[in-house]
DNA sequence: CTGTTAGCGCATTCAG
DNA sequence: CTGAATGCGCTAACAG
């Protein structure tokens, strides 16, 4: 179906069922008789081919590093929030932390229609700014700092101190461990881990280089690298670690190691959980406040970041250079709030 | 940036350019020019003209109801491994549980351009049937059955009499309560739940009216209900859930309610924690077999779905009918497998 | 108010 | 091998 043959159905020119359309001027006669055609027809205009004149989809795309995230679904949830009240809809590319996908999807959103895009970034790498240097459709960033977009970010590094801090003092004189992610990713790789050991620096402790692991942002990396850390070390007192999502792996971890550690008599699952959860002496940090997380657990220490806010400013900030062109770049960080234990 | 300019830059015809990107003739001398003229502008053609004209974008688009979930997150992972496979894009697009943005999305992808979409299923609305019948694009459903496109679903009633099973046995002569979702979901708040009771009945037991409570698709809502139950009910002894995200707000829930029910003297986390998961006679059952949940708190009783096979299976049918034009409907049926819990 | 005309950026005949 | 010409489906002037 397309404009034309309604156009011969109803007796008047395309341009009419353009109007009809988009509400031009139309007699009412004609309203009628383009009206009747279109419902019988089910005729629905090629948004396509509209773009391609109009250059204006009311679309934005959003680069997202995973889908199966709290984090991440907080921050869409913002987005969404602020275009559809702006008569925008949002597309999600899923780039499954691969940051070849990253570009490639940057580059479709590139010339696919959309007015704008969001990347939620994780590793900034030459490519991306590249990309961000020359590309013509508006971009943000959201979640790592550059200074090639305009960019909505958090304080990991006051985060991280302020969790240092709480782990130091947790393992009260005891060791600390800490399971990182990546040094590519500036964000939660060097900005949140660099807090961390400041952190533990200025309660007057410190992060000892064999008691680091690198982990990847999925909960069997966690834990993978808890179950060595507690193999290795027997005077762990805290486990941090640089999200919830590897927190959970390393809980799992405490779960399994205890079995063979813990007396028989305890090996039940309620004297399992105990042990676990307060008579061992391990503690486990996180950061990212995941709900499902607390629900199940009663809550361990993590950090609250704004993420549905960076969201809401992201789409904010991108809708301002696509409908009012503003050409002032801005950076925009974001503070956080401490999460201790809940129901104490 | 258009192909004119390309071609007026490099001193050739549009089309000797059009060829040059699509592989067709060109002599060596004039590709040259072309390559050095397209590097040095950093050219991308437009993918959008490019598909007005040969109707193929080799993009799939798919509709989930939300983003943060793992279940879903394992469907768009089958979706991925094959398309990507096959030289084509995902773009999703989530619709927060609302069948009318399901509607306003898959309109969307009408027009826009994608080769095929899938529709990860909630509801299926009179809407939904119209727009299946209606449309020219093709569509796989994925979860839900439906007679109007190719869909995929899973053995919801198997597996819920097989847990309906489970319960009964738990409950152990004592009273099942189940929160399950609208009925408005056949899959899961009418397979699942009629199967629930299937089973208790033939393990002997009875799901009684008043047990039975409804929630939504968040944890959330699963605490409200089980809060409900725990307060108005005191005999129960297992709660089924019909999601496993409802189930770990069924946790949280009774970790809450247990603060004000158990003895002072085991108030604090570790006594808590061990009254839920052993001493605590109120048992609780999950779907869907979540990762995260099981990693903290050693697993409930849960079903495992085939998700990333459904997504694997769904995007074959997809491609067939869009690559091969394949014209016979299929519908097909997977089935599950139940997770005891694990570390017994 | 209306129809005609001219592209949007590209791929594809069809003569050379 | 190549360029000129045509049209994908639509909207935006433009002159009625």
């Amino acid at each position: 179906m397309t404009i034309k043959e309604i156009a011969q159905l109803a007796g008047v020119s395309s341009a009419a069922v353009s109007r009809y359309l988009n509400g031009g001027y139309v007699s009412e006669e004609k309203k009628e008789q383009i009206k009747k055609v279109i419902q019988e027809t089910g005729y629905q205009p090629s948004a396509q081919a509209r773009i391609l004149r109009t250059k204006k989809a009311c679309l934005v795309g959003v680069v997202v590093p995973k889908i199966n995230s709290e984090s991440i679904s907080r921050v869409t949830a913002g987005i969404e929030q602020v275009i559809s009240r702006r008569g925008y809809q949002m597309l999600l590319a899923s780039t499954d932390n691969n940051p070849e996908k990253e570009i490639t999807y940057l580059k479709l959103f590139e010339n696919y229609p959309v007015d704008g895009i969001i990347l939620i970034g994780t590793v900034i790498t030459g490519e991306h700014r590249k990309f961000l240097k020359s590309t013509k459709v508006p971009v943000v960033v959201v979640g790592q700092y550059t200074k090639y977009a305009n960019c909505i970010y958090h304080d990991d590094y006051g985060a991280g101190k302020a969790m240092g801090r709480i782990a130091a003092q947790a393992a009260d004189g005891g060791k600390v461990a800490y399971i990182g992610v990546t040094r590519e990713d500036k964000a939660v790789g060097i900005s949140r881990m660099d807090g961390f050991c400041a952190g533990m620096k200025a309660a007057g402790a410190e992060l000892s280089e064999d008691y680091i692991r690198q982990a990847e942002f999925t909960m069997d990396s966690g834990y993978q690298a808890a179950l060595e850390l507690l193999e290795e070390k027997k005077d762990i007192r805290v486990i941090s670690c640089a999200t919830d999502t590897i927190a959970a792996g390393a809980i799992e971890a405490l779960l399994s190691h205890s079995r063979r550690e813990i007396p028989k008599e305890a090996e039940n699952a309620g004297g399992r959980m105990q042990y676990i959860l307060s008579s061992s002496p391990v503690q486990v940090t996180g950061f990212g406040d995941n709900q499902l997380l607390k629900a199940v657990t009663g809550g361990i220490p993590t950090v609250h970041f704004g993420y549905k806010t960076s969201g809401i400013r992201g789409a904010e900030l991108l809708l301002d250079v696509i409908e009012r062109g503003e050409k002032i770049p801005i950076e925009m960080k974001l503070g956080f709030r401490v999460v201790e234990k809940e129901n104490p």
